[in-house]
DNA sequence: CGTAATGTTGAGCGCATTCAAGCCGGGTGG
DNA sequence: CCACCCGGCTTGAATGCGCTCAACATTACG
């Protein structure tokens, strides 16, 4: 949240915060097809979120953790058009979008924050485009390793160690790649010494070999 | 625009459109980089949206046309982080932001409007990613003609008949292939008897079997 | 402790790509 | 008006990346 406010308006952003709400690991907090009500902030755990074509092919289309938001796609149409999954347990602030609606009329720094939220999502499902649409399974998995340690270490964790909280499936889903892609490109990172991998815990060895694959080098 | 608004609202809503610019064709509305300072409704003429990764490389994010809104990704760092590409001359109406959250602090229907295009994009790209990430290069090209044709259609052109304002190459990188492949696979569709195509111009002439490749059906 | 879910690895295949050659159509200048 | 040129498009042949199918290993969990 950007800084500089009065207190009343602090307070008055704290009436956007309507029930928490606890997910078991598993669980949905919304699914395509139900209706719209609220947005939800991440307080703890781990989220997919996942749309399905009509004959049950699903793409994962994020990954989303603590702080982020999810239920934006429900805006549109009053509906949601993807479900949310908890990949651990999780707990959520759910936030009424009648309530947000409201108060960032009278809040500027609000409102503001809200037209951030959607356009950085927006822009980072350009970034997610670019990945589907020219890279190779090798730059796929790095970008994806790469911006999943950057986001954590945002938080407080560490730059090269990080525990995936989803299945080689669901990454390969997010990536457009099958599930054994996925498992031949991690042994061959390690095979390269560039990450350690014992099942979901990955330690990044060698940062600058993932930024050289996502980034090919142009070595005359 | 929805409906059911008194005439203040009205004129209050006519206070965001600035000034027209007009766009040549293969000029720039606006570039990765540039301070972003207003959203554009298409009033005429067609649009690609791009972004370029480092090495060159680039992916076209989507192809506006009128009545459509760029320059949503701008919203977040104050800097646009693609480029907006006039396909055949345009006008456009420039909507100063900073115009925007003043007035849809003031007129909710406004403000209700700017959150449901911003959500419409992020839905929209939902869709492109399960495209990219899961779909065939034939199933790609006809989910890409039933949308534009679909689109055409709901500003009164036909349901069939459809003028291409793209090359081969942009639809390609739309929709992560090659130009060559999309060649091969209106030629395909053209064996097959599913369109006609002459240059840009294509007669979609079994509209049937486009949504059956989209969606394949599960013949027993 | 046993079973199902998840992950790894191998072999062969197929779709889209790459590389290459040629075609078409529109615009320009002689 | 025609010859030329160039960008856009088509088509062919060969390659290769990621997929499919399959067997097996490992782990999580009831």
């Amino acid at each position: 949240m950007p800084m500089g406010l009065s207190q009343e308006e602090l307070n008055r952003i704290d009436e956007v915060i309507g029930t928490r709400r606890k997910i078991k690991r598993g669980a949905t907090l919304f699914r395509n097809g139900e209706k719209f009500t609220s947005l939800y902030a991440i307080r703890t755990g781990f989220f997919k979120t996942r749309i399905a074509s009509e004959d049950g092919r699903d793409q994962v289309t994020g990954f989303q953790m603590a702080g982020e938001v999810v239920g934006l796609d429900g805006i549109v149409n009053d509906h949601h058009s993807c479900d949310a999954v908890a990949l651990e347990d999780a707990e959520v602030c759910v936030m009424p979008f009648d309530r947000i609606e409201e108060i960032s009329r009278e809040v500027n720094a609000l409102q503001r924050h809200v037209h951030k939220i959607m356009s950085r999502e927006i822009v980072r499902e350009h970034g997610v485009m670019l990945l589907l649409g020219s890279m190779r399974a090798e730059e796929r998995l790095a970008t994806f390793l790469l911006n999943l340690v950057q986001r954590l270490h945002a938080r407080g964790f560490s730059q090269s160690e990080l525990v995936l909280r989803m299945t080689r499936e669901e990454i390969g889903s997010f990536l457009g790649l099958k599930l054994e892609t996925i498992s031949r490109t991690f042994s061959r990172f390690v095979e390269e010494g560039i990450v350690e991998v014992k099942q979901r815990h990955v330690h990044i060895v060698n940062t600058e070999a993932l930024r050289d694959i996502v980034n090919p080098k142009k070595s005359s």
